[in-house]
RNA sequence: GUUCCCGUAGUUCAAUGGAUAGAACAGAGCUCUUCUAAGGCUUUAAUGUAGGUUCGAUUCCUACCGGGAACACCA
C-alpha cells in the first residue's frame, strides 16, 4: 500500500538540518535507525554518490546483524561505504561488516543490556508510543443484528476491530469503539413473523425460510416490515420491544466474555431517518429509477456500479443507513478518523457508499477508512445466518473448552478465548480462515496457548526467584561474559516498532507473529539455561525473563488475549 | 460476462522489492532424578504456469490456469 516515499527513501541532497526535520516524523521507528540513516547519507556524500535511495531495516535473519542497509549495493561501493561507516560508527554499534553487498550493523552488548533495563522500568507502558498522538479515532465493528444469533462469523469483526482499537490506543490516539446494530429491516420482520407463528428460539430462521418459500408469507413479512418502521401495530410493537431488549442483553453477555467494551451503540432505527433525509435532499446525486431511488456510481468511477438507496417501498437500504450513520457518529464524537470493520463481501458496496459520501460530505469521506476482513469458513463451505445453519459463539466456546480440558484444568475459559482469538489474529485481516475445531483451534505449537504458557511459566519463575531472594539485576555479569547473546535479548527492544507498524499497516498479525517468535525464543532459552541458579549470571537471566514477561503481557493485552498467571 | 480479492511444504498460516522463503500441525527420530513436557532438540517437505520490469521478484506489471466474492430494491 505505502508508496515508494516512505521512511526507507531518503534523498541524499537534503541537508542535515532537513534530515533532522524529516526524521521528526519517524522518531519512534527506532533512534538507532535514525542515527544510521543520517550516517549513511553522510557516508554517501563523502563518497560522492549522488541522490541515491536506500533502506535500513532489520535483516530477516539475526545472522546478518541487527540492522542492515542496501546502500552498498545501490552505490556499488559497499566496501568503501562500510569503511567510512566503521570509522564514524555510533557507540551503539559494535561491529560493521559487508556480506553479499549488504552492510550489516551489529548492536553492542551494552545496548541490549540497556534495553532490558528500559523495558523493566517502563513496565506496562513499554510499547506505547505517540505516533498517532492527537488523532481521535472511532472504530466500528462487530455489528450483530438483534433478533439473530451471535454466530462465529461475528467473531472476525469483533476480534479484528477491538484489536485495531487497542493498537491505535497504544500508538497514542484517543479511541472509541462503536457497535452498529440493525434493529430495523427485513431480517427483523422475518423474526417477528416467526414470533407471531409461535416460534421463539428459531423465530428468525423460520421466518427466513417462510420468506424464501412462500409468496404469501413474503408479502406478510414485507407488511410487518413497514409496520415496524411506522409502529402502527400494537402487537408487533410489543413483540419488537421485548425481542430487541432480550437480544441486546444477550449480546452484552457475549461482549463481557470477549472483553469488548463499546463506547457507543448506534441503531439503524436512528440512522435510517437521517440517511433518508440526506438522500432526499440531494436530487442532483440520487435519481429515481423503477420506483426506487438509486445512485449511479459508475458515472463517477467506471469500476463502481449502481446501487439502490431507497427501495420502491420507500424504505432506506443499508447504503442509506450507513450514510446517516457517518453523520450521526461525527455529531456524537468529532473524529479525525473513522474506521469501519466489515466482511470483505461488501467492499464493492462500500466503495459506492464512499463515492456518495465524497459528493455529500467530502470531509467525512476523507476521514473514513473501510477495513474488511475475510470469512470464517467451515471446511464444508460458507456459514450462513440466513438458514439458521450456524454455529453460535457460545457453542464454539464450549467445544474449545472441552478440548482444552483434556490438557489441563487451570484457566480453561481464558485459554479457550485466547485460542480462538489467536486463530483469527495470526493471519492477515483480509484473508479467509478455514475453521476446523479439531485442527484450527490448536492447543499446541503456533497457538494462543503457546503464548499464554510461556507467560505463565515466567510468572512462576519470577515468583520463585523473588521467594529465593534472587533479585533481578541487569548489571550483573550477563552480557559481559564471553558467551553469545541469546536471540531473545536481541528481539525484545523491537516491540514498540512492531506496535507502530501494526498501526500504520492495520496489521495485528505482525504483533502475533512477533510474540510467537519471542515465546519460541524464550522457550529455547529456558530449555538451555538454568535461569535461577547460584551462577553470577543468574540475576541477569532473571532480568531478561522479567523483560520478556513484560513484553508478552503488553502484547497479549493489545491482542485482547487473556494472560493467565498460572496454567 | 464485467469488476474485485486470492493461489507458498501433505495441511493451516508467515515473509516492509533483498541475503539461506520462516513457523505450526501431520510424518521420522531424540528429550522430564534439574526452574511448568500445553515445552525443547534433530529431520523430510513449498512460491500455479509463461513472460516482463529490476543489481535483485513470493512481493510490482501482462497473459493464462485454478479458487472465492460482488454485480438494483438483503445486509
Amino acid at each position: 500500500m505505502s508508496g515508494a516515499s516512505g521512511t526507507d527513501v531518503f534523498p541524499q541532497y537534503l541537508s542535515r538540518l532537513q534530515a533532522a526535520f524529516f526524521f521528526a516524523y519517524f522518531q519512534y521507528d527506532g533512534e538507532v535507525k535514525n542515527t544510521l540513516y543520517t550516517l549513511v547519507i553522510e557516508a554517501l556524500q563523502a563518497l560522492g554518490v549522488e541522490n541515491q535511495k536506500f533502506t535500513i531495516e532489520h535483516p530477516t535473519n539475526l545472522a546478518f546483524g541487527d540492522y542492515s542497509t542496501n546502500a552498498g549495493i545501490i552505490s556499488k561501493k559497499p566496501q568503501e561505504l562500510a569503511d567510512y561507516l566503521d570509522a564514524h560508527k555510533p557507540t551503539e554499534i559494535e561491529k560493521i561488516e559487508v556480506k553479499n553487498g549488504f552492510i550489516n550493523f551489529y548492536l553492542s552488548k551494552e545496548f541490549f543490556k540497556k534495553s532490558i533495563t528500559e523495558i523493566i522500568e517502563q513496565g506496562n507502558q513499554f510499547g506505547r508510543n505517540e505516533s498517532v498522538n492527537g488523532e481521535k479515532v472511532i472504530v466500528e465493528h462487530t455489528d450483530p443484528n438483534p433478533f439473530k444469533p451471535f454466530h462465529i462469523g461475528h467473531l472476525m469483526p469483533n476480534v479484528v476491530g477491538s484489536t485495531l482499537a487497542r493498537i491505535y490506543e497504544w500508538n497514542g490516539a484517543e479511541v472509541k469503539q462503536a457497535c452498529y446494530q440493525g434493529d430495523v429491516g427485513i431480517h427483523v420482520a422475518k423474526a417477528i413473523w416467526g414470533l407471531l407463528h409461535g416460534e421463539t428460539e428459531n423465530a428468525y430462521p423460520v421466518g427466513n425460510k417462510a420468506f424464501e418459500e412462500s409468496e404469501e408469507s413474503k408479502a406478510e413479512i414485507k407488511e410487518i416490515n413497514k409496520k415496524i418502521y411506522d409502529r402502527s401495530d400494537e402487537k408487533i410493537n410489543e413483540l419488537y420491544d421485548q425481542g430487541r431488549k432480550a437480544s441486546l442483553d444477550y449480546f452484552d453477555s457475549i461482549y463481557t466474555k470477549l472483553g469488548t467494551k463499546f463506547d457507543y451503540f448506534f441503531f439503524e432505527s436512528e440512522t435510517a431517518g437521517v440517511g433518508k433525509e440526506i438522500v432526499e435532499s440531494h436530487p442532483e446525486i440520487f435519481e429515481k429509477s423503477e420506483g426506487a431511488i438509486v445512485f449511479h456510481a459508475e458515472n463517477h468511477d467506471k469500476s463502481l456500479h449502481t446501487r439502490v438507496f431507497i427501495n420502491s417501498e420507500g424504505l432506506p437500504t443499508y447504503e442509506t443507513k450507513e450514510l446517516g450513520l457517518a453523520k450521526v457518529k461525527a455529531e456524537k464524537y468529532p473524529y479525525t478518523k473513522s474506521i469501519v470493520v466489515t466482511g470483505n463481501e461488501i467492499v464493492d458496496y462500500f466503495k459506492v457508499l464512499l463515492q456518495a459520501m465524497k459528493l455529500i460530505y467530502p470531509d467525512l469521506r476523507e476521514k473514513t477508512v473501510h477495513i474488511s476482513h475475510g470469512m470464517l469458513r467451515l471446511p464444508t463451505g460458507k456459514m450462513s445466518s440466513r438458514t439458521g445453519d450456524v454455529i453460535t459463539f457460545e457453542e464454539l466456546l464450549e467445544q474449545v473448552k472441552e478440548k482444552i480440558a483434556e490438557k489441563g484444568d487451570l484457566a480453561q475459559e481464558e485459554v479457550a478465548i485466547g485460542a480462538i482469538k489467536y486463530m483469527i489474529l495470526r493471519s492477515n485481516i483480509g484473508s479467509d480462515i478455514v475453521f476446523d475445531i479439531e485442527k484450527s483451534v490448536s492447543t499446541e505449537g503456533d497457538s494462543g496457548v503457546y503464548l499464554q504458557y510461556s507467560y505463565a511459566r515466567t510468572n512462576s519463575l519470577l515468583e520463585k526467584a523473588s521467594a529465593k531472594g534472587g533479585a533481578l539485576d541487569t548489571n550483573s555479569q550477563g552480557p559481559a561474559l564471553a558467551r553469545e547473546m541469546h536471540p531473545l535479548e536481541k528481539l525484545l527492544y523491537r516491540f514498540p516498532e512492531v506496535v507502530e507498524r501494526a498501526q500504520t499497516e492495520h496489521a495485528p498479525n505482525l504483533i502475533t507473529t512477533f510474540l510467537t517468535e519471542l515465546a519460541g525464543s524464550f522457550s529455547n532459552l529456558y530449555a538451555s539455561e538454568q535461569i535461577i541458579s547460584d551462577s553470577p549470571e543468574s540475576p541477569y537471566l532473571i532480568a531478561v525473563t522479567k523483560a520478556f514477561n513484560t513484553v508478552m503481557k503488553n502484547g497479549l493485552t493489545i491482542l485482547g488475549i487473556p494472560a493467565p498467571e498460572k496454567m
